[in-house]
DNA sequence: CGACGGAAGATTGTATACAATCCTAAAACA
DNA sequence: TGTTTTAGGATTGTATACAATCTTCCGTCG
């Protein structure tokens, strides 16, 4: 077994460590990934590298420009807002879904809480990198009790594109102030409290969106404006 | 500009070709596609036709087995369920979104209407793979009006996944009845009348799902009851 | 001094050779 | 006869060589 899944596991390792590093903002938006230079770190070929490259692309958060290389996505504005809007839709309809079975998924959701920990742990030592992975994970592992893996799967996109927007646009340096958001929407989602669960979660993704600032932030210099006030001649 | 899209587009239309093929169903579910074999049909070589059976993969209609080959994927009963389940979610959504700019778009629904005459006129000569791809790429470009990317690449991978479906479960040999129910829909967007948009959207759904056996078909054979008469020795 | 042009280096795109794995089927054995 | 073994062929997995393209930078020209 061990030489048997060595490819297929070869493969996801260094997929996740990729990804990883994007979603812990170890590696910018706009980053290069050379292909030579990603090969020698993991001791593999061009072919792995171009494979894995493949499906971060597939997943958004790479952006794959034709003889040009690969670089860690730099969603825009517009892109944002769709990710996020796409975001909303999913995780509502995937936490309605859930919170019709909450009483009957104990076991399942122990296991989440001990995500929150971690993630309260991460967050404690200042280690917000692992904090916001952590954070998208337990959105996914959540998405998994909805059953329905096409959505899953599209969620895990989203949510890892959130990343990259956060990176880009957070506003304020405090970090996930909303830090036991997550628990009470569990809470609710134990209680079978539909309502509540979706309000929570509708919550919780609004405090999301605030912490960015959507706004044109690369707007085209104005150069008379910068520099009106020194001109020389006239 | 010629030799310069050269490669992108060379790909694109090999993704095409094949993609297309499944969605007419003139590759049935199940049908084995060796890299070899289809790379001397479009006189390229395995490198090529292997990063597009890879993005066919990420699809959801090929499924790539390590080892052992692709195939065109033959989605079973719960999975056929929580894709026409995904789909419901995304399309009711994304005409919600369109409706409400209905009026301002008579431009891009003329277009649409284009799409809906040649799906008719194909759906008269009986041809019933260009048919289903038609109608699919109706509900395609309809998405793309509602301006969200993320939300109208995961459909699309939806909407191929449906033809599969619908290759391997339809009961009545009737094909498209509800043929002139996305005229009806189009109407009803164009005046912006959100919610009679929104519950023909669902019975359009209906429709669709009304069509298919998704019920447990290759139930276990019982040899008991097939041969039992026939005992020989007792 | 700045703009255009071209050559060298670096990086990606494609094809192919070789290795690993799997499938088939015939042969050996019980 | 039925099971297991083992070779052969076929197919996929990976690395690498070569081609195409892009980037950079230096030299020439205006």
């Amino acid at each position: 077994m061990n030489a048997k899944a060595k490819g297929a596991t070869q493969d996801q390792k260094i997929y996740e460590h990729i990804f990883d590093a994007i979603l812990e903002q170890r590696l910018a938006p706009g980053t290069k990934l050379t292909e030579e230079g990603l090969g020698e770190v993991f001791g593999v070929s061009r072919t792995i590298i171009r494979r894995t490259l493949s499906r971060l692309t597939h997943e958004g958060v790479v952006e794959l420009i034709p003889n040009r290389g690969a670089y860690v996505a730099k969603p825009d504005i517009d892109s944002a807002r769709q990710i996020l809007d796409a975001r909303r839709l999913i995780e509502l309809a995937l936490v309605e879904r859930i919170a019709e079975r909450g009483p009957q998924l104990k076991r399942e959701l122990t296991l989440l809480r001990l995500l929150i920990d971690e993630e309260h742990a991460s967050s404690a030592r200042a280690d917000t990198g692992t904090a916001i992975r952590l954070s998208g994970e337990f959105h996914l592992e959540l998405a998994q009790l909805a059953h329905n893996e096409p959505l899953a799967n599209f969620l895990r996109s989203l949510v890892s594109q959130t990343s990259l927007i956060i990176a880009m646009y957070q506003s304020s340096q405090q970090s996930n102030c909303a830090i036991d958001e997550h628990s009470k929407l569990l809470d609710a989602v134990e209680q079978g409290d539909k309502e509540q669960a979706l309000s929570l979660m509708a919550e919780h993704l609004d405090h999301i969106e605030a912490r960015l600032e959507l706004v044109q932030n690369e707007q085209e210099v104005d150069l008379e404006k910068v520099f009106g006030h020194l001109r020389v001649r006239d």
